[in-house]
DNA sequence: CGCAGGGACTGCTTTAGATTAGCCCAGCAT
DNA sequence: ATGCTGGGCTAATCTAAAGCAGTCCCTGCG
């Protein structure tokens, strides 16, 4: 059963974008247009192959249409520290385009397709639409705030409330775009991205992962996540999804 | 010895904020009248007096003119984690007009100035001076980098490592306003805020000083950050100002 | 068919940093 | 002059997580 308002114009109300920033403001038939332009340049890119790389000076940025990334920085000695996944609706590299340098990398996890935006069309968008562009740095408002939540979650929750939290806050993340629920979600990464994004080892990762499961709070297995007692997981994390500016206490 | 221009425009050339938009452009004449103008309503806050509290609703901003703060958040146990300091020429609590709640709150360190600013003056400074707008969101994305800097220290390096990174960054952000150089600043914090700031306790933030002061490396104390060997500390720090986006590789 | 590689998983040992419990000293209020 | 307070400092003990070393189990492939 699907609703047509006609031609490509419910393509556009469907990307995971534009839902997103639906949470922040309802748009218009102009305003949905402009993003319609803004997802013309589409291209794929394979898992594993940097689309930004950490130093290059860098101009372009991207909207993840499909697909899982993520953002990271290397250390000397090489070990990495992931900053953030994208999922769908999300912006890529944005802050690389006000910076001179790139100041990250970032990496497809699976095959990715994404909207490449130019300094320019944002510039546009800007002028025409203002309505947009509060929508556009609301969003970026709200990956800097999740960006300090995990800044918290390292320096001061442990390595079980951490988790538990990244876990949570990812599901939130993906039921704005229609790809979670307060049962779980499917998930591509493995143990190895989550010990780079937490902070910990992969073995680590593993005892909590299996801590939690045996405490019936969520289980994390062939790429599915799956909340047992989402209520005692939240309790767990002290999650408050407020910075998240979502409506709604936490999914449905 | 002063160089005078002119009437109260010399003041406003020799604000730190307007210092720091001059590492990204050089400005115009009407963009400093209207930086002039943004700094109008000025107010003073005691120590200790959080202006932002995390979770209620705020509109303004703040450009801080002279003084030092800190945004952070405090955890349900009460353990508080530091997001990051505020120097003169600093936004303060810019994240919280965009998301519809505060998601951290601000307090001053010392006693305060600083300049209120509304929404709507935000607005109008965009419309009337974009490449004053773009200078604001270079200051934006250059704080979100520090925040993912932060993050990296805290999730990957070791306490003597994360120390001597922050004492360097801050340096150099100082230097930029002219406040710091390459033999050292003066800085208001107690141990306790480097505490709160780098994810560690205020007894082991003491020990991880002695030894740094101890190696001949840097010396913190009476409120005094010396660099005794500026070139090993950047070494032990892996310290890289390209995320500062500023001129030469650091202080002069 | 056998083997190579990636991901998940486990037990044992070691270490960085937390926790606890204090002391010292300067400033200042009584 | 005495007691209190806040910031800096130290030592002894405890613990979360790392490091190391390895097994198991797939899936793809020459």
């Amino acid at each position: 059963m699907q609703r047509w308002s006609g031609g490509t114009m419910n393509v556009i109300e469907n990307s995971p974008f534009t839902k997103k920033l639906s949470a922040f403001a309802t748009l218009s038939e102009d305003e949905l247009a402009v993003l319609e332009r803004l997802h013309q340049r589409r291209r794929t890119f394979a898992a594993g192959s940097d689309l930004v790389h950490q130093g290059q000076p860098e101009q372009a940025a991207y909207i993840l249409a499909a697909g899982w990334a993520c953002s990271y920085k290397i250390q000397q000695e090489g070990t990495r520290q992931i900053v953030d996944f994208q999922i769908p609706g999300d912006f890529l590299g944005l802050r690389s385009v006000l910076l001179r340098t790139s100041d990250h990398s970032i990496e497809p996890i699976v095959e990715i397709e994404a909207a490449e935006v130019l300094a320019d069309d944002l510039l546009e968008v800007f002028a025409s639409t203002p309505r947009l562009a509060a929508a556009i740095l609301w969003a970026a408002s709200r990956d800097e705030a999740m960006v300090v939540e995990h800044l918290v979650g390292l320096g001061r929750r442990d390595a079980d409330a951490r988790m538990a939290h990244f876990l949570l806050e990812l599901g939130a993340r993906l039921a704005l775009v229609g790809m979670g629920s307060k049962a779980g979600y499917t998930c591509p990464l493995t143990q190895y991205h989550l010990a780079d994004a937490l902070g910990l080892t992969a073995v680590h990762v593993n005892r909590v992962l299996r801590q939690l499961r045996e405490a019936g709070l969520v289980t994390f297995r062939d790429g599915q996540v799956t909340f047992d007692n989402f209520d005692r997981l939240v309790a767990l994390a002290e999650f408050d999804p407020g910075y998240l500016d979502q409506a709604g206490p936490i999914l449905k």
